[in-house]
DNA sequence: TGTACATCAGTGAACGCGCGTTCACTGATGTAC
DNA sequence: TGTACATCAGTGAACGCGCGTTCACTGATGTAC
């Protein structure tokens, strides 16, 4: 009377392909990085002819595109992992500076643990198409990436541990201290223990954050 | 009698058909980056069949390393033309310090105006093979970036800027300043004037040489 | 409640492309005698 | 000074591969009446 299970398996359709290529996508970038994104073989992983995926995709870079928003959600969401285990301490400023470091570190942790996501997230490559509908790139607070950075920093702010003429400056410096870091430790700097990974760390978030707290002007010191 | 001039233009033996590979494969890098280094393509350029490069290279990621060490040597070459801009100030913490500016500047100035090159110095897909022989990847005073960096780092030893303990941890903070910085303005923060651009270097610069400073055991102030 | 039909979401086959690499080969070079 | 011959550095043709993308198509869905 029922069709055999086996027959009914693969339905004519998939209910959600484009999130489903989306997905397969990923877990090509978290395995090859940005060129192992390929259509055919995320296709293939999901079970559907390759052509399929042109009803949710103009073209290639489309899907990059989507993986791409999907590792920087990932990655937020790392930064946003650090920060719940921050404590508060009493001390607003005490706060806000572990709060920052909190931000670097789920940053670098990601690079480290997700090689593949990571590259994938800034690839300059990706669909230059539309603008995205709604937020993307976010984590579970709704906040992407460089808003988590803005947000420690703002915390600083209102410590009084920064000026705000040196907010912008201050994000792109400590930016680009902690994404220099995960290249590095990727790359030239590789095959470090993962006690001695965390002590360059430790030690470049500090000295980031001497390089902000000693930019205050002399006048303002409390 | 001689032979038409059209006939002999293409000898039978190329001469030095190697080293024209490399620079091939480097105008490609230089182009589009890692993934623009095709074989094919640098036989074309060159004019030859491309199992001509089987003569010279094993395979193609043994091309691929032979660019990266090219494209290393003129990173260095930038930092080089850098330091040669420095005017001896007969103080030897200023001149320490302007030095190391010119070792970040130099970097990150390459990597703007070299993006495929930049990008193909740091490939994680080099040649596996061989560790090379002879010096690799130098610039005109026979030292590689890293060394650049360490000699910088060595004048500030010299003036009492650094403590020698500090020294290795002093070279990963600042070569991550710069190469984050460097992928940034490539990247998410591209877009920049160019005068816009030449602040955040500084600014950054500045951050890495205030952070370096301050980390002095407070007891060695002099 | 039933049915015709527009619309949607897939399939199967094929296209042209450029790649890395290998095969058997040939033309040029240089060295021993 | 001349010549045989080993060696070197190229050629031409072909291989198999996997890719992005397009074509005409069909099976499933849902809506108007």
């Amino acid at each position: 009377m029922t069709t055999p299970e086996a027959a009914r398996r693969q339905p004519y359709h998939h209910g959600d392909l484009h999130r489903a290529l989306v997905s397969a996508g990923t877990e090509l970038a978290r395995e090859g990085g940005p060129p192992a994104i390929v259509l055919r073989e995320a296709a293939r992983r999901v079970g559907v002819s390759p052509n399929a995926a042109y009803r949710h995709f103009n073209a290639l870079p489309e899907l990059v595109g989507a993986v791409a928003a999907e590792a920087l959600a990932a990655l937020a969401r790392s930064m946003e992992a650090e920060l719940a285990r921050c404590r508060p301490s009493g001390d607003a400023g005490i706060d806000a500076l572990s709060r920052l470091g909190a931000v670097g570190r789920g940053y670098v942790h990601f690079a480290l643990s997700e090689p593949g996501l990571f590259g994938t997230a800034f690839t300059r490559h990706g669909a230059d198409g539309p603008p995205a509908e709604g937020p993307r790139g976010v984590g579970d607070s709704g906040l992407n990436p460089a808003e988590l950075l803005g947000q420690a920093l703002d915390d600083m702010l209102a410590a009084g541990l920064l000026d705000a003429e040196d907010r912008d400056a201050a994000a792109t410096q400590a930016w680009a201290a902690v994404h220099g870091l995960s290249e590095l430790l990727l790359g030239p700097l590789g095959g470090q223990t993962r006690s001695e990974r965390e002590a360059v760390i430790d030690a470049c978030l500090d000295l980031v954050c001497r390089g902000l707290l000693t930019r205050r002007t002399p006048s303002e010191k409390e």
